[in-house]
DNA sequence: TATATTTCATGCATTCAGTGCATTGATATT
DNA sequence: AATATCAATGCACTGAATGCATGAAATATA
């Protein structure tokens, strides 16, 4: 067995079709065939259902992909470790869409003073995407919102923030002086659409209350979701990071109160693999940009 | 990196050897200079120190044979996991050598019974030494006495046994009926050498009882020491494992009370590998065999 | 001090595993 | 029925890894 055989496995695991995968190996669709057949031989069982149109993973095809990840990934930190210079790199950041668009530029923006020569790779996903990459060693660094369920994984919590009413604007609301959540009872939500967990979030804290909250419109970004509160299509709530850099006046922001409803953001790592001494100063980067946040 | 490469780099750090490595691997020795070369080359930095009459590791080369040892490790588990028939296969045991001849037979028996095609290949090491293969995936079973301190492996209690005084025949002790530690207190001891736990073990009892052990010679072997002991060089103390294949009659053997010494027996494994079949089926005649010892 | 020995690196020739090209075969899609 | 898609296979080729012969450096030995 050789580590190509198991970079090609994955590619074809990946397209689910041998000639893609070898466009983006850079072979010929034949070499590649050879080299999975190679690997089947020697595994003693085919690792993919040849089907006319597709390929598809068999169950010992899906075992053996996780482990090639892991492999490979144990690969890659051996030589990052090695290579370890403290300067270049790449670090791998990855944030759930809620946070990132807020958060992660004064972050990044600290660390590219530090470390000009790094290269920093930003990717959103939904939480549970992110927390399996970081188990596999393909993400680095993560930031979500809490609770998160992540075995063998380690969390650390950065700051809690306040979660806002967002109003169209001469929304009654706005004059009144305390609100709280049972006041938004009969009010239609606008929400993010439900592979967020924020949207999640706030269902949950309605329910807690008591209510079923009353979701008229689902959008796929937050600023969407802002828009439409603009529009007076419903209110909803925005995590206060998000409401900084909203420098419009087309809605009004509001405290709810008892409870005042909020997130935790956690930074994760995977224990078991290699902290670069990038990845130790980029976390370093992001408790200094969660400690403003926190201040607030 | 390929594979090759790192198994061809942990021959080498093995012999500290190019040509005797290159005759392990059986590749002439150029082609091993040139594999390592061209590994050292994509890590940027050299992994051995060569010398004139050996080549020793780097700092960075100790760092990545110990990368290099579990990449191989979870290669091999992998392949294991996926041609793992339940059957056929190998399954790597250690012991300590005052477990190893006297547990270890009895196992066998039963496991052979069971899966008469596995193969099995057991190792005596030191408690460090067995833990550490544990821990690299190199061992897959390993009995120890307790106390281990294993981070990362699971430890599971097995049975306690007695530790046995060992007295040469017509010794004064042989006839008085109640024996404690404290009446062993100027008596010369006969005992292993210091890599063995069990040494440490009945010294440390000694000082519990706020007295050093006199040692008056030392043995790589148990049967050694026994035949120390008969020769009246002096007394020890032996498991009952071992009492129980002394079938002469040239050394006497009394139990001691108040506190009764002992000694407890642990099955520890690596819960990050995979566990093969045969390995579950393996530590149930552990279990099995333990049974009979726990119930003496 | 000279010589022999040990051991790793390097120049050069060779080989074979992996690859590319062309093609086949199988199965959807139109 | 014709066409398109996609993986497998026959064949030729290439180049990376290897083997052989030798060099270079350092120590051990006479």
């Amino acid at each position: 067995m050789e580590l190509t055989q198991l970079r090609h496995f994955l590619a074809v695991a990946e397209h689910e079709n041998f000639t893609r995968a070898a466009v983006e190996l850079a072979v010929t669709q034949p070499a590649l065939s050879r080299s999975v057949a190679k690997l089947e031989a020697e595994l003693g069982q085919p690792l993919f259902e040849r089907q006319t149109r597709r390929v598809r993973l068999t169950d010992a095809g899906r075992l053996f992909e996780s482990r090639a990840r892991e492999i490979l990934a144990l690969v890659d930190d051996a030589k990052a470790e090695l290579t370890d210079d403290g300067q270049t790199g790449r670090l791998r950041v990855g944030a759930i869409p809620t946070i990132a668009p807020y958060f992660l530029p004064g972050v990044l923006r600290l660390f590219r003073d530090l470390h000009p020569r790094a290269q920093v790779v930003a990717s959103e996903e939904t939480t549970d995407r992110l927390l399996e990459h970081c188990r596999q060693g393909e993400l680095d660094v993560v930031l979500l919102a809490a609770p998160v369920a992540a075995p063998h994984l380690h969390v650390e919590t950065l700051f809690t923030e306040e979660m806002l009413l967002v109003l169209p604007p001469g929304d009654p609301l706005e004059k009144q002086p305390r609100i709280t959540l049972a006041d938004l009872r009969q009010r239609p939500f606008v929400l993010l659409d439900e592979t967020h967990c924020l949207s999640g979030m706030i269902e949950a804290l309605c329910r807690q209350r008591a209510f079923q909250p009353i979701v008229v419109e689902r959008a796929s970004q937050l600023a969407t979701v802002e828009e439409l509160v603009a529009l007076g299509h419903g209110v909803s709530l925005i995590p206060r990071m998000a409401r900084a850099v909203d420098d419009t006046r087309r809605r009004v922001y509001r405290s709810v109160t008892n409870p005042k409803p909020s997130r935790t953001i956690v930074l994760v790592t995977n224990p078991d693999r290699y902290h670069s001494r990038l990845m130790t100063r980029f976390c370093a980067c992001v408790r200094e940009a969660a400690a403003q946040f926190a201040g607030r």
